[in-house]
DNA sequence: GTAGTTGCAAATCATTTGCAGTAAT
DNA sequence: ATTACTGCAAATGATTTGCAACTAC
């Protein structure tokens, strides 16, 4: 039942924080964009419609929808730092162009499996993991 | 036969770059640290020893280092980029402790054989992968 | 001698922060 | 009324670059 906005609301609340005209422009211009979006490419987009949101404002929204779970931060190979929506504790991973950064995202438990298996052969917890695979998308293994 | 030593000269002459006393203290300097460590880091430590090293050229040579194949880059959850010896095709694997930053680098032919099979099920060709676990170490679970 | 290199300082890129004014509670 | 928030511009941290002096070839 809880829907993204509630998650949200009900994270600022429990926090002292408040829900701005920004903040909510913020959060649905992420809802409904492509996912992997840098904060600077999500402002580009939000100038169009709103011409006075800050650049600050979107990093530091952004920080928040990561704080409150409902973005989960990502660094692939450049520098920058982009979002997807949370899709709570399940976990995928990454399949990236190295042509022209396309990203398919899939899960595999068998991978799952593994993974947690290497943990505890060293004796560690795991709390979570990174997966990239870097290689050719089929549209550009023909040039 | 080719010793690093070989492989840096022979990467240094077919771009005709030269063999400055500079390049020769970073490569000794990076072959004989802990791996993982980033550009800064390497540079505090070789200017105990030739303190007139210049930042920037252990950034030049770091960036030549990854190239010639020599080093490889690594990107963990901090913003600095880290440089490993680069164990030739053969690739590893990271567990990180997410408590005092240990690295444990391990293998895993299993895992490898499921990326490949991954990377095929979607159409795409595997040039490299990426895995980083992270988690509690041993030491860190108790306290 | 010539072309590539160095060290420095200034520039750049992504991100963060201080602050005075503004808006949500 | 308070307290948090915004937008801007300036600050930060990692890395890069321009340039005049220097060094390997």
């Amino acid at each position: 039942m809880a829907s993204v906005q509630d998650q949200f609301r009900a994270y600022l609340a429990k926090h002292n924080l408040k829900v701005t005209r920004q903040r909510q422009i913020i959060l649905d211009a992420f809802l409904s964009s492509p996912s992997h979006l840098s904060a600077e490419e999500l402002y580009i987009r939000l100038r169009k419609k709103h011409p006075n949101i800050g650049y600050a404002t979107v990093y530091r929204t952004m920080k928040i929808l990561a704080e409150s779970g409902i973005a989960a931060e990502r660094h692939f190979g450049d520098r920058q730092t982009r979002y997807e929506p949370n899709t709570g504790e399940d976990h995928h991973y990454h399949l990236i162009c190295e042509e022209c950064g396309n990203i398919v995202e899939f899960e595999d438990l068998q991978i799952d499996f593994l993974l947690q298996k290497a943990a505890s052969a060293h004796d560690y917890t795991l709390s979570h993991r990174r997966l990239e695979i870097y290689g050719r998308c089929p549209k550009c293994q023909n040039k």
